[in-house]
DNA sequence: CAGCCCAGTTTGTCCTGGACAAATCAAATC
DNA sequence: GATTTGATTTGTCCAGGACAAACTGGGCTG
């Protein structure tokens, strides 16, 4: 009676690929080649991942997010898989020791009222940019460690998403300045669902008089290429998550310059394109929020006062 | 030249997966039984649809959504396909005829800075809850019959759920009453992704004092059990679009029902639980916008004035 | 030493054709 | 009219092979 029953948690190949966004053809070249996952049958002959697989196969995943290549890890143990994750981790930025963890733990315990409270308390206090910046930007990266670490799962990340945004439309709503300058256009690329990195971003250039209007993720290219013509934009801003291959970004991003008016600028922000400029002529490359800012700065200062 | 090449205007089945929403291993099997649909293939024997057999299958995703048998639809022609999709919409409702389709042609020319201004526009004219029921449910309805006819596409819905998610939430967050009771956890089941009845409702209940929370769309049964006994709400609401299978709604809800403690009430709204209310026991099915505000002065009458 | 090109390897996706359980329909019964 | 039962439909899974695209690492050049 101490061990469950592990058909009781043992999970198909589709809901293996549901909760790992590993492909089931892939599943099934890994079990062939590198021989694992090794899931049970059931009487059918079916595939019935057991839950500790289905775990290592999140870390995985994880690692394939940051680059590296499945002959290294798939295979590995539960340990060294540990130990490259842990190593993924700590050269970003050093330790982010002493910051308040308070609203990660909101989000580990499923605390969604205290959660989103305690955000709009912090809104009111700092004001919308530097909320934005010392706010919810640390607990994305906070939620984006924890979620490597598998301390925190899609249902966590998913609240803190939507709270998020909840706090971030409506602030950004309050300001609704649509007649400054830049105008700027917002969205992702089809294959990007993360919406943060954009809701970040307006909330940094609206209170600065600029106007946006975010299109919301996964845009194909010929629709914002007529979203910005038709609104008469000055600046396509395009937001990358870290799991986005960073080839395809630029692959994207070029044929997208080529496809806008000269005399629309291209900006893009995230993970995938960071340390890119020189892969990306024509493109500015955002490093971080406060280089939205500068960004800003540049535009106004380019293109006069008046614009 | 008068005929472009084919080739160009094909698709990968990966592709069609994509923008049909139907299964690879649907495509082929459809392929082997009904002849249909017969992609070119290239160099390398992989299939290649072109655009005109992408959109008939899309006709075809629509009407296995409202419940037809692939048997009596795959293999169909185009215009047998046409002549259902119209019997699909007029029973609906009558000749929805002399609205205002304005917002709607906004949607469609993708004019998205026209559309979130008309949006605010009327949200100051007619307030919040005439403006959920009047002009965003309207509009809604409308969009989802352009969908069904497929004169808008993906893009256009996307659009227009990202503008009207917009001004719904700087609304909500407007009024931000923590307080009031009732205390309204809103969701939806892990495989429903459409959020904008869950909006609705919350713009319809949050004017009358009661107190939502959106856990946003996705969760998991267990997740929703543990927010709202931790949490201390008093119903938890939710949300199933009309593409969702009314059978595994039922089956979800009575699980869930079973899994809540009977203080908590379990609210259901959404075409795909509509006129279920007998196989639903223990369960209260929300006709439409106006019901839910009936279903809050019951709950009222029902726990006093206190609460 | 940085950048570029080229052979070799890795890797995800696609293929065929078969099988079966779950969902659905239609007929028969209470 | 409602419910049970048998026949049919239908989506998903399987095996094992194939191949192009992506990546690696070495050698070359400016």
């Amino acid at each position: 009676m101490n061990a469950p029953n592990p058909y009781e948690t043992a999970f198909s190949i589709a809901a293996v690929e549901r909760d790992t966004g590993l492909a089931k053809d892939t599943l099934r070249v890994w079990e062939r080649r590198y021989g694992f996952p090794a899931p049970m049958r059931d009487a059918n002959g079916e595939r019935l991942y057991p839950a500790d697989q289905v775990e290592k196969l999140r870390m995985i995943r994880r690692l394939l997010d940051h680059g590296r290549r499945p002959a290294r890890v798939v295979g590995a143990s539960v340990e060294e898989l540990s130990t490259m994750l842990d190593a993924c981790l700590c050269p970003e930025g050093g330790a982010p020791a002493g910051r308040d963890d308070g609203l990660l733990q909101l989000v580990r315990l499923h605390r969604s009222v205290e959660l989103a409270a305690a955000l709009r308390q912090a809104l009111m206090k700092q004001g919308l940019q530097r909320f934005v910046a010392q706010t919810v930007a640390p607990l994305a990266a906070a939620v984006g460690e924890a979620w490597m670490r598998g301390e925190v799962d899609v249902p966590e990340e998913h609240l803190f998403t939507e709270q998020v945004q909840n706090v971030l439309r409506g602030a950004i709503g309050a300001h609704a300045s649509i007649a400054g300058r830049p105008r700027v256009l917002l969205t992702t690329f089809p294959e990007e669902e993360h919406v943060l990195g954009l809701l970040m971003a307006e909330a940094m250039l609206v209170p600065e008089g600029a106007s946006c209007l975010s299109l919301g993720t996964r845009t194909p290219l010929a629709d914002i290429r007529s979203a910005a013509v038709g609104g008469g934009f000055d600046i396509v801003g395009l937001s990358f998550s870290i799991a986005y291959p960073a080839r395809q970004a630029i692959e994207g991003l070029l044929e997208l310059r080529s496809l806008l008016p000269e005399g629309i600028e291209l900006w893009a922000g995230g993970a995938a394109v960071r340390d890119k400029q020189k892969r990306l002529p024509g493109i500015r490359v955002v490093g971080d929020l406060e280089d939205t800012m500068a960004a800003l700065q540049d535009w106004r200062a380019r293109n006069g006062a008046e614009g």
